[in-house]
DNA sequence: CGGATATTTGAAATCTCTCAACGACAGTGG
DNA sequence: CCACTGTCGTTGAGAGATTTCAAATATCCG
């Protein structure tokens, strides 16, 4: 593994206070992979071997169930995955792919687990990620279960301006079904509700969006930092601190 | 506090790893409350300033947004609840309030992460039990957004069966307009939810469900270890042993 | 018993999905 | 260069699911 990549994820709060001794050790046995896009790197209910962090690229978190679909989450650098699976040493509850080529780092289970043992610091870092992760979710579904398909696009879109440094015009980061389905709803329907949001001053032209009238759209979509992620996973603020940074300044990352 | 209860959450895998020590520390600035039903025990948005253990009775999470509101989830003994809040020193995300008189025991937040700090043991057993809530959760979407009302529903009753006992004819636990809340629908849609499982073999008597065809209900449920709660969090099953036991044998706990 | 709350049912409105067709576009191979 | 092909995105129409509003029971509790 290079030395650079190793220091990129050493800055993670995950591995940013944990001994060096420990650290090389985990990455020791880690190894560093490059995939293409639309590579399924691991399928719901398998045993999970590995923590995925993505270095790279970008993944999709699917979850299936009787021949339907949908996408639980998308990734972007840096982001751990499957992180409770591991601590647990259970299967996977949900299916990962590449949406474009990616580089992903591996580290395998057992040595981590074996770690999070021995590390007293990294084990309490581990329950604050997890953490993260869980509040992550928690929104996720309270956006799902209270709002409808047009107030969840248009929160998302105003979340999108935040993360890409608040200019009117906004680029999509993925294909539209996946955002669709992200969404939670069928591409179709995501078609229609950007024509819906049209009377809000939102313009779309191919994967640009553009937000002409922020304060309407705003009326819309009522975000809230109990429903938004407008920081990524991993952005750095936990504690107290955080509740004065919504919604932050900067944030690069496209993390759902 | 009585030594009974303090014996009964030493239990949880949660406290049985840590030393006397440390436990009677954490339990020393701990608070054992009863609350009558209906007491809103801590709002969306709240600091949190207490782990919450519930200790009997009946607990309700909820969300909130634009004067709509879900449930998210309801706990039964022994349980803890808003622990991600607590490892991060965070605002809640949830509503709590107690759906029936309730015992609950509350640790000192402070503290609580103090010895987490302390207690590598103490610090693995949080980092676990996060990680079953959070894998919880992500069945929790899955379920929403994969499968309509009807087959929310088929699975609910179909896990309840198994959570007691396995008898033809169940005890709904709440009221029927918190159920729905939680199955993500209105009362009315329960109703109705109700009436079209009559052709699957279920007859409802007030808050008593007799499932007299299994057969043709799982059909159509397709219930999922990818997807049901069959065992509650806290049950005490994890690692590769978990594979093996579901459905399970006994899971008396009510909780989503 | 009386009053409040829960539950059920009906009807209409709204939202969402499915199916089908169409146009735009990129890549392929003649 | 140009059809051919496949994917993606959009649009329309109809079906289905869900919500809302209203009214009619049913149940619980003092």
């Amino acid at each position: 593994m290079r030395t650079a990549d190793l220091e990129r994820i050493r800055t993670l709060q995950l591995f940013s206070g944990m001994a060096e001794a420990r650290f090389n050790e985990l990455t020791s046995g880690a190894y560093l992979q490059n995939f293409p896009g639309g590579t399924t790197l691991m399928y719901e209910g398998d045993p999970v071997d590995f923590l995925y962090i993505l270095m790279e690229g970008s993944v999709e978190l699917q979850g299936t169930w009787n021949d339907k679909e949908t996408t639980l989450a998308i990734l972007r650098p840096i982001s751990t995955f499957i992180l409770a699976a591991v601590v647990l040493d259970a299967n996977a509850l949900m299916s990962a792919r590449t949406l474009e080529k990616s580089q992903i780092l591996m580290i395998p289970a057992e040595g981590f687990r074996r770690i999070m043992n021995e590390d007293p610091i990294f084990a309490v870092a581990v329950a604050r990620e997890v953490s993260g992760c869980y509040r992550g979710l928690v929104r996720s579904i309270k956006n799902q279960k209270l709002r409808n398909g047009a107030e969840r696009l248009a929160n998302y879109l105003l979340t999108q301006q935040v993360r890409q440094g608040g200019a009117a015009i906004i680029t999509l980061p993925h294909e539209k079904r996946t955002l669709a389905s992200l969404l939670g709803m069928t591409a179709e329907n995501l078609s229609r509700a950007f024509a819906s949001l049209a009377d809000y001053g939102v313009e779309v032209n191919g994967p640009e969006v553009k937000i002409t009238r922020p304060v309407p759209l705003k009326r819309l979509a009522k975000p809230n930092p109990l429903l938004d992620n407008h920081a990524p996973p991993g952005a750095g603020l936990t504690g107290k601190a955080a509740k004065e940074m919504w919604p932050p300044a900067n944030c690069l990352s496209g993390a759902a």
